[in-house]
DNA sequence: TAGATTGTTAATCGATTAACAATC
DNA sequence: TAGATTGTTAATCGATTAACAATC
């Protein structure tokens, strides 16, 4: 074990061994050393090792990590070993897909508010929820202690809304309009921007 | 100007300054120094000044960037300076969102086919295009030339679609499936998974 | 010119990898 | 036991930053 602080991109790593992990475990595998894991995800296996013992000791010597195991200590790891409750900001077209997303809850994640501005939108059910006026966004985070939000409104209220998040208690912003928010250092966020992910691959494709 | 290699992080930065630059021309500057670039981006002025000296000398001693030319010199870098089309597969609440969502045009990728497998979408017309069956899939992507495909299929559907969409020629896919594609290298992947960003932030909240 | 800021070098910092003793 | 693989150290590799001569 190794008790200096932790480098970000470690931590940035872990979600996808775990997502890894579970792929494996579904293919029926229960034991796995870091050259398996490695090759599959294309790294060198002592990245994995030097990652994990940052944490403990999860593997055996001769064999490898349970898989079982190794994904319980990583979702102990990653804090995500209860459920979160989320709140999403913004019920456009991609507010009303993600809405629609089974994929949260099944990863512990629980959508329980949404909200919108548009009177249109306001007071209609959308997936198991029903959208509430955006007046009442802090009071409600509040409320429910929500520490989670996605924001999916347009660009030019991403600022503002992301700030109210904040007011209302949110420590952590998934952040789906393309702008880069300005917040206090200790607020979590991870933008998904996907013009700027399309504009990171054209570079090496033939001109 | 400096010929070595450029590092891949560097281009992972650069769709970040032009999206700040635009903003900045949008508030009305025509010129910028490092340091002003660098407070925006929270990072330091060396580090932008020694990104751009990988492609060029942009700047003047004394003043700084002139923002529009800089930003023309940035599209130019990253092979962006023309229009790129693009297909979706997978016309799903989250591909129906993407193509009602104007972002992709206003920056140049141009989305011209939609692909699905289930009867009750194709042949209808979302946003601006029909949905053609996916067993279309290869000899469009052929006919119209398209290097660009974005991945909007359920996560066991994603890799044989990810080998389809090579097999018709595509070199950059825009994964939205929460699985690692396994494809050739010379293939450009970038995934958006909102769950391992979420997971990504938990980590550094209250337990 | 005087002041400001670039482009670049060299030093520093941090992350990855190879190698191997420990051990299952 | 013999073979395999971990956890960890030290070396290597690469990226960031400070500093400054060049120059607008």
């Amino acid at each position: 074990m190794n008790n200096r602080n932790i480098p970000k991109i470690v931590i940035d790593r872990l979600p996808w061994y775990l997502q890894t992990l579970n792929q494996m475990a579904r293919e029926g595998l229960s034991i796995v050393s870091s050259l398996v894991l490695a090759e599959r995800l294309d790294i060198t296996p002592a990245q994995i090792r030097k990652d994990l013992s940052y944490f403990g000791e999860f593997g055996k010597q001769g064999s490898g990590y349970p898989v079982f195991h190794l994904m319980d200590e990583l979702q102990t790891i990653l804090n995500i070993n209860h459920i979160w409750q989320v709140a999403i900001v913004g019920v456009g077209g991609l507010g009303h897909a993600l809405l629609n997303y089974h994929g949260f809850a099944r990863h512990g994640f629980e959508t329980v508010l949404a909200f919108d501005n548009h009177p249109n939108v306001i007071g209609k059910q959308v997936a198991h929820l029903v959208v509430q006026d955006i007046t009442h966004l802090e009071d409600q985070l509040r409320k429910k202690a929500i520490k989670i939000g996605i924001l999916t409104v347009p660009a030019r209220q991403a600022q503002i809304m992301a700030e109210r998040l904040v007011s209302g208690g949110v420590l952590a912003i998934l952040n789906y309009a393309p702008i880069t928010l300005h917040l206090p250092p200790d607020i979590q966020v991870q933008s998904m921007d996907p013009v700027q992910s399309l504009q990171r691959m054209t570079y090496f494709l033939p001109r």
